[in-house]
DNA sequence: AGCACGCCGACT
DNA sequence: GTCGGCGTGCTC
């Protein structure tokens, strides 16, 4: 017998079968899937077994030295799995596979095992023989408590350990028994009963038909209640003796949901995530690989999760930019999902209040089924939302703060309800801003904002090149007042204290959350009212349910609005759109303050009128013009190096090569300097191909990318379909 | 990835 | 004349 293996190191060369006769001892162990040992050129290397085979090769062969471990493999779904992520992302086969597994599963881990064991003492005799040597030695006062003990139940070694155990052990009467122990304890949880559905609650999830594929959007504003149209989904695919995925964007901003998970499937529910050591992901793994668990709540890779009888795969916030992974092998999640759900012929739900454009133009087309959630649970009201000019609060010396966000603020002090403020953190890329009038340098090619380039004092348009010179004053308002500066929360917070002396105000960013569980402390403390504002970025946005929180702000609408990104459109509205939603989630209405410099901007008013559906046929139709997606797909090409020169003709290069061998309908950009023009000493340009259909551009990519096979001087990241270019 | 083979420059 | 630079090519 021989085994076709595919060796560990995830390079391009190497990126196929190697055969190797599997010893005679061995056929009858060995299996598909499985982690093995063979001698490779000079050394020893791991593969994975992925065909076995009677077939004599034409040459001569090595053979396998062990198999690595019997018990744990990849199983058919898996290995087909991999190699449609290695399809998707043109990454190496092997590349693909170590991506499905925990770290202690990967190949180049070198640790024996990862198992611990706890050792317990038990009974070794009947009951009948143990009370009997009770009776007969009631004065061995300590042997007879043990032996009490054990009666009822096995005892941890550790805990009775002394020479009366180790007498009992002599006789035979008890004995060592070695269990295998888990690392996370069980979440506290509480059994809640199933709440009952409203009566648009109960549409939504009659029209998800289960053992059946088809992809599902679930699109419900913010505070409707898709997480209970899960709940009873899940419900029926577990009384159908089927499992669950649940993909949640980032399970620190999703405490609340997950711990729903728990309260209503108690120790069914395995959580994973980045947050878990080692050895805990590795035994969360185990579990389900084992079937212990029945659903999955977890961030990106736990799409790969070894779940078997898979009867439905959630993804909750739809939209997010977490569920692409933006290093090697660049994967979506989505694209997972689909693949699992269709293997599986399993419904795949995909849920958001703010689905991205592509996602719900797929449901305008019939390929997705559009489910709607219209009204709020409870019969909570949608909160009213206003903007503010803040180029004409400048003017009365209102920085940071308009006037009437000042007031509100303080009625809400008085008043005992809580105030949640956002402030709209800046990208990584540098553009100009007037900080008087708002105005940003736009590319009149492709409507996004220009990046500005610091040594050279001119704007770029990072898509297709456009260039001009910075001026020295604002080309609007004339004012001396072109700056990049972007606010910091601590600023912001400083500013809070002076204006609100008595005012508990806690703030939440990359700086205050970055120790293990103060996220949590603080969304605890501020929903038991222990704070009256909560300052925050981004991470305020999503998920959180806070009774008492009636007022919104959000300080700088416009910073989102001007990244330098196709999308930031859609980011601007989804993000304003979902912080809104954070006020007003009981029965006291809600109030959201959007400061902006650009008062009549269309995706701010839209936001204003809290409707999606607007702004998604106002975004279609700028889309459609510019050929953005979801009229077309987006491929990108990132060539990177040391050497400015090389880099530079190694661009050209490559996008000579292309130019002949794609579709003429497929348009290619650049190569312009990349958005992260140079990191580390490292310069970056980018080819842009935009496409809606070209059967020949994978291959074609695949080729180019071995053009540059062990070429130090230059690297290449391609990408399908990037959060971002 | 690692390692061998191989063909040109500056050294005891 | 040799030692060693890293470009190229192979690994079942």
């Amino acid at each position: 017998m021989y085994a076709k293996i595919i060796i560990e190191y995830p390079i391009k060369t190497l990126d196929k079968c190697f055969t190797y006769l599997v010893p005679p001892d061995m056929v009858n162990d060995i299996k598909v899937g499985q982690k093995v040992l063979v001698p490779f050129g000079k050394g020893i290397v791991f593969g994975i077994v992925l065909e076995l085979t009677n077939d004599t090769p034409e040459f001569e062969t090595k053979t396998v030295l062990r198999i690595d471990n019997k018990d744990i493999y990849l199983n058919e779904e898996q290995l087909e799995l991999g190699k449609y992520l290695q399809e998707k992302t043109l990454c190496t086969l092997i590349t693909a596979y170590q991506t499905m597994l925990p770290s202690a599963l990967k190949i180049k881990d070198q640790r024996k095992s990862y198992d611990k064991y706890e050792t317990f003492y038990t009974l070794n005799k009947s009951s009948v023989e143990v009370d009997k040597y009770i009776r007969e030695n009631e004065r061995r006062a300590k042997q007879v408590a043990i032996l009490n003990m054990l009666l009822k139940g096995d005892v941890l070694k550790k805990e009775v350990n002394s020479s009366s155990s180790k007498t009992l052990e002599k006789l035979g009467l008890i004995k060592e028994v070695k269990v295998k122990k888990y690392r996370l304890n069980q979440a506290n949880y509480h059994l809640r009963e199933e709440l009952k559905l409203t009566k648009e609650q109960e549409e939504a999830y009659q029209k998800v038909e289960l053992n059946k594929f088809c992809t599902y959007l679930l699109q419900g504003v913010t505070g409707s209640g898709k997480t209970e149209v899960y709940m009873h989904l899940i419900s029926d695919v577990i009384k159908n003796k089927q499992t669950a995925i649940v993909l949640v964007p980032e399970i620190s901003l999703t405490t609340q949901t997950v711990k729903r998970f728990y309260d209503r499937f108690g120790a069914d529910v395995a959580v994973f995530h980045s947050g878990l050591t080692p050895g805990e992901k590795y035994d969360e793994y185990l579990k389900i690989y084992q079937g212990k668990v029945k659903i999955v709540v977890g961030t990106r890779s736990s799409i790969f999760v070894p779940l078997k009888n898979l009867g439905i795969i959630i993804i909750d916030e739809e939209h997010s930019d977490t569920y692409r992974q933006d290093a090697n092998p660049r994967y979506y999640a989505k694209d997972m999902a689909l693949f699992r759900a269709k293997y599986h012929n399993c419904p795949l739900l995909l849920a958001s209040a703010t689905p991205c454009l592509e996602s719900r133009a797929r449901a305008d087309k019939g390929v997705y089924k559009l489910l709607k959630l219209t009204k709020r649970a409870n019969n909570m009201l949608l909160p009213e939302i206003s903007l503010v000019d803040m180029a004409e609060e400048l003017k009365h010396g209102n920085y940071l703060f308009s006037k009437v966000l000042k007031d509100k603020i303080a009625q809400r002090l008085e008043n005992n309800e809580q105030t949640i403020l956002f402030l709209n953190r800046r990208g990584f890329s540098t553009f100009i801003t007037c900080a008087s009038c708002g105005y940003t340098y736009k590319c009149p090619n492709c409507d996004i904002t220009l990046t500005y380039h610091k040594t050279s004092n001119n704007l770029r348009c990072h898509y297709c090149g456009y260039t001009v010179k910075k001026d020295d004053v604002c080309p609007k308002c004339h004012e001396n007042s072109l700056n990049y500066l972007g606010v910091g929360t601590q600023k912001v917070e400083q500013m809070l204290n002076e204006l609100y002396k008595t005012a508990r105000i806690i703030r939440m960013d990359q700086d205050t959350t970055t120790k293990k569980g103060s996220y949590q402390k603080i969304i605890d403390d501020f929903a038991d009212n222990k704070y009256d504002i909560l300052l925050g970025t981004q991470m305020i946005s999503k998920g959180l349910d806070f009774k008492n929180v009636t007022l919104v702000g959000i300080i700088n609408a416009d910073t989102s609005l001007n990244l330098p990104d196709f999308r930031a459109n859609e980011k601007t509205f989804s993000l304003l759109y979902q912080t809104a939603g954070r006020a007003g989630r009981d029965k006291k209405k809600g109030e959201v303050i959007i400061q902006t410099f650009n008062p009549d901007n269309k995706v701010l008013n839209l936001v204003k009128e809290n409707d999606y559906d607007k702004f998604y046929l106002y975004e279609m139709n700028i889309r459609h013009k510019l050929k953005y997606p979801p009229y077309t797909y987006i491929c990108l090409i990132v060539i990177k190096g040391a050497s400015y020169d090389d880099v530079a003709k190694e661009a050209q290069n490559i996008k000579r090569y292309l130019m002949p061998k794609l579709d003429n309908k497929t348009i290619i950009y650049g190569p312009t300097p990349a958005s992260v023009f140079r990191v580390n000493n490292i310069y970056h340009f980018q080819i842009t191909i935009k496409y809606t259909f070209d059967d020949k551009l994978s291959m074609v990519l695949k080729e180019i990318e071995n053009m540059y096979p062990t070429n130090k001087k230059i690297e290449l990241d391609i990408t399908f379909n990037p959060a971002r270019f």
